[in-house]
DNA sequence: CATTAGCACTCTTGCCCCGAGAGTGCTAAC
DNA sequence: GTTAGCACTCTCGGGGCAAGAGTGCTAATG
């Protein structure tokens, strides 16, 4: 299993070169690229071997050599070197951030954005998402004399609304003297706590309450929320889809699908560096000839998301995840400043 | 320029084989399906003749007949028959907005999906947008100490929020009473009605106004609303895409562009029944190979967008409008049951 | 005189074949 | 262990060719 040191080496170059030229490496070519003190005929018989590992393949009898999944995971496992951003390349990003609203949902689509721009590939951002999801306030508008908008506010400052429609006729009064007092009563609870109260005589609040309890739900529930997906059609134009228009629709939809957010295995959420998923390492099938790169973001123990990549299996590893990292980090450190940690925040107040 | 009877029905004839089958349409295969009376060369001098007046060409000189953007022009213009649709058809529609929740967003999202399905394109549903927006309710939420979120709801049940950072230190009782004030002076304002008000004193109200004025800016500009589009895929689907790798990144980033919402003309909003803009009709050049049909949505006067169908030329402009036209209807007749005339609703109070 | 049969002509499409090029894998020599 | 040499394999692009589809013209017809 311990790759020789050379054997390695003409790995790592056939994956590097492979990703740039996207075509596949011959024994001469590699030789003459990287100046090696060697003939091709050695190169080829140490080809023959990595073939044999199962680390790089053949598409047919008379083409140069094509990494295999197991390949890029080895090298993304020992090969790689450790790229980071330069700070100039930092500066651009943070610049970019800089630039933008203070708002989480900009942020996001920004760093989807940045990231699809570098790896030239899609780049998805799940919006943050807590654990224990609390409500912070509801406000109560009316829309007609049966319906109103509800608008609930929450401890992660996502914001939802649903339109309540009434038997009875209601006035803005009536409404903003109910919202103020289920504030009181409900600030600061969890769904299953306000479920767990006894429930509310009048029809009106009962119907309120009950929505309030089916939003904090939707929103504890991460796969529920839409990402933010950027870059699909620079996805698109590389080379692994041109002239396949077949594989290029089945991709898109994979990519805008709604069962993207299932198809990241949830233990990611967990672990705190970059997380690499190549080829048919994806439990799911149909993502089985992409990888991704991702990573979580948000203070530790506070709200959080997933950002990363959604690439080729042919992807400049070490590039993505610097920039994976990179951003994760800055992001992190934006919710911290602007948003507070709000766990940290709320807990004060929980304490009995 | 008036055609003849006989000649018009060809034409129609080509328009509606070559909407079904994509190819170009002979004149023996003409006459075989339509069991028409004439033989195959009377027919091809009419399509001579009917070239000759520009409305259909030749790809090639041993390829049928396709036709032209003026040949659909006067298709659509003269020819087409008025298809409504079926009852059950009808009924099937209705079937899934009763199934929906009672929420804006959600019956676009659904009236581009059934528009998109019944004509295997994609579909566009833009945001309902009022002429005159005005602030109905803020809402103003502690997120840290110096950040609080500002919650703006409008006149058109439209939610807008926006993180704001103060100066200083404020709590959520501050900013309660903030907004009770404000809600009190501002309610039931336009965006320039609040600007000509005198310049509150204190520099977090004048924050807090700042930028309910910048959010109903935004919301009175249409244009900055990001519509629902669905059924791309199904549109790129369609064997004018087929393996034809880049003309199908072009649309498919021409359909997702934030520009298509300035290429839809703007009288159309005016206008009363569906709109149909064919190829190169449409202003904007991006735009030339495809056709829209179009309808404005939502009770006269009061709130309202546009829902409609983004095609080939080669378009079933029949089935097109009839489904616009019939989902406009739904979701106007929803907003007016469940939003109520907002316009009407306001008026009452604002008389003086 | 509009309609039609007949036919020559044109153009695409699919197919086969072939040669050039790229790359391998083996073998024998260093 | 490394390398030069060489036979072999496979892809790719182009040329040639026959089949097929469709037109446009012309001359005959009721």
């Amino acid at each position: 299993m311990a790759l020789s040191e050379r054997r390695a080496r003409i790995l790592a170059f056939i994956i590097e070169d492979y990703v740039e030229s996207a075509q596949p490496i011959g024994s001469a070519a590699l030789v003459a690229r990287h100046d090696l003190d060697l003939s091709s005929a050695t190169v080829r018989s140490e080809m023959k071997a990595l073939e044999e590992e199962g680390l790089i393949t053949h598409p047919h009898t008379s083409a140069g050599r094509v990494p295999s999944n197991l390949g890029y995971r080895t090298y993304v496992g020992s090969l790689m070197g450790d790229r980071r951003l330069s700070s100039a390349e930092e500066l651009t990003i943070l610049h970019q951030f800089h630039q933008s609203a203070v708002d989480l949902q900009r942020w996001l689509s920004l760093s989807a954005s940045v990231l699809a721009n570098s790896l030239h590939t899609a780049a998805i951002a799940t919006p943050p998402h807590m654990v224990e999801v609390r409500l912070k306030q509801l406000q109560l508008v009316e829309l007609t004399e049966e319906s109103a908008l509800l608008v609930v506010v929450m401890n992660d400052a996502a914001v939802l609304q649903h339109t309540l429609q009434f038997e009875e006729a209601t006035t803005q009064d009536q409404l903003t003297r109910l919202a103020g007092r289920l504030n009181q009563q409900l600030e600061g609870k969890t769904a299953s706590e306000i479920e767990a109260r006894v429930p509310a005589a009048a029809a009106v609040e009962r119907q309120v309450v009950d929505q309030v309890v089916a939003l904090l739900r939707s929103e504890e529930d991460a796969a529920s929320e839409t990402p933010v997906i950027e870059g699909v059609r620079e996805l698109l134009r590389q080379p692994e889809y041109e002239g396949d228009s077949d594989r290029l629709l089945d991709t898109l939809e994979a990519v805008e699908s709604s069962r993207l957010q299932r198809a990241i295995p949830a233990r990611l959420l967990g672990s705190d560096d970059v997380a690499i998923v190549i080829g048919d390492e994806n439990p799911a099938e149909r993502y089985r000839d992409m990888s991704f790169v991702l990573s979580r973001y948000g203070p530790a123990g506070g709200a959080g998301g997933l950002i990363g990549l959604l690439g080729p299996t042919r992807l400049d590893y070490p590039d993505a995840v610097a920039h994976v990292r990179y951003v994760s980090d800055v992001l992190t450190e934006l919710m911290r400043r602007f948003y507070g940690d709000a766990e940290a925040a709320d807990t004060p107040e929980e304490t009995q």
